[in-house]
DNA sequence: CATGGTGACGGCACCAAGTCACATCACCTA
DNA sequence: TAGGTGATGTGACTTGGTGCCGTCACCATG
């Protein structure tokens, strides 16, 4: 038998979740999260280099999957149609268990200064990664930035929908949608 | 004669920028930088509301002026042509001391992850105070939302270059290069 | 079976950010 | 001259975060 429960990643993940939601980021320590999850305080930072991030790991994973969906659209494709191939790789790795919790995620971010802040550095830094490829392509900085900033846009607005309830599609369906209006928008914006 | 210097707030920042500059944000402790200002690290934090805002207090001005500059377009004004008229009433407010240390201040900045963060969430609350301006003219969300961050670009594109010992043109020429630059990109997206 | 290495964890001490209650002193006004 | 106000100082406290060292299970190799 094994001294150590096995997943104590995913373990430390919905503690932090489940406490956060129970009683406010701010009132939730560090310990107590470990705690929950049959820790110390040590394992959760050997895991997490901070205690926001227990919610916003795995990121790198998004932007490598969006910089190498980039980098597999055939060469005709433009800007956009290489972002809305990376959109498609990104957004076909989401779970259904990741959907579920999509909406306690948010409500807990919206809840607190320092979650936001944090979440609107992971969307930079997904943009930067979407931009960062596109340049590799040959797309001109301004317009490699701009694309970018339309694919980051519509995954966030995606995600929004596809959380829902209600939502039937798929979100990869929900990605090429937003992308889509949001050029729309943008070509009307001239 | 006075208990207090004058001037404490800006000499926190003085301060802070020095030391920044001299050994890292993160070899600096906040009660090194009250001590260089003649003060504590209490009234450090009657001042600022933690550590990393002491190089970015000031925005929520910077927001209003958006805001207002943005109401004050008129009525005919295009979206971008109000966004326009918002950058030219920002960056008329812009003095030179603060051009004098914008390099400094751009170098902290660019050394630190916990910095960029801020700074990175301060550019998207300018974006929001511009799109919710937008908004209560009747400007549709998505086109605010994306009219207000090429407002956001412009004038961080801007500002890079007005800073720059070379740099002959004021910050609001700038500006509007800078805005006009991205909205022919956005277009061209199409 | 024995030995030693590796990897995940606990324990503990420590530093610095940030909070709070309370004291202090200059300045202003009655 | 007395009292009020506001900015500051003092010191104790909580908590995020780091670092060092010990412990135990597992695995490989002889």
């Amino acid at each position: 038998m094994a001294r150590w429960e096995p997943n104590a990643r995913e373990r430390l993940v919905l503690a932090a979740l489940d406490l956060f939601a129970e009683q406010g980021y701010d009132n939730t320590t560090v310990t107590q999260i470990a705690n929950r999850a049959g820790l110390t305080k040590t394992t959760f930072f050997r895991h997490f280099p901070d205690k926001r991030e227990v919610l916003f790991a795995g990121q790198e994973v998004h932007s490598r999957l969006l910089a190498d969906g980039v980098a597999a659209a055939p060469d005709s494709a433009t800007p956009l149609e290489a972002v809305a191939a990376a959109l498609d790789a990104l957004t076909a790795s989401f779970t259904a268990e990741q959907r579920e919790f999509g909406p306690r995620l948010l409500t807990v971010i919206a809840g607190n200064p320092e979650l936001q802040e944090r979440a609107t550095f992971k969307r930079a830094a997904l943009a930067a990664a979407l931009a960062s490829a596109l340049g590799k392509r040959g797309v001109p900085d301004l317009t490699a930035s701009l694309a970018a900033d339309l694919g980051a846009r519509a995954f966030d607005r995606a995600f929004d929908r596809w959380i829902e309830p209600s939502s039937q599609q798929t979100f990869t369906e929900l990605a090429r949608e937003e992308l889509q209006a949001l050029r729309t928008a943008a070509v009307a914006l001239g």
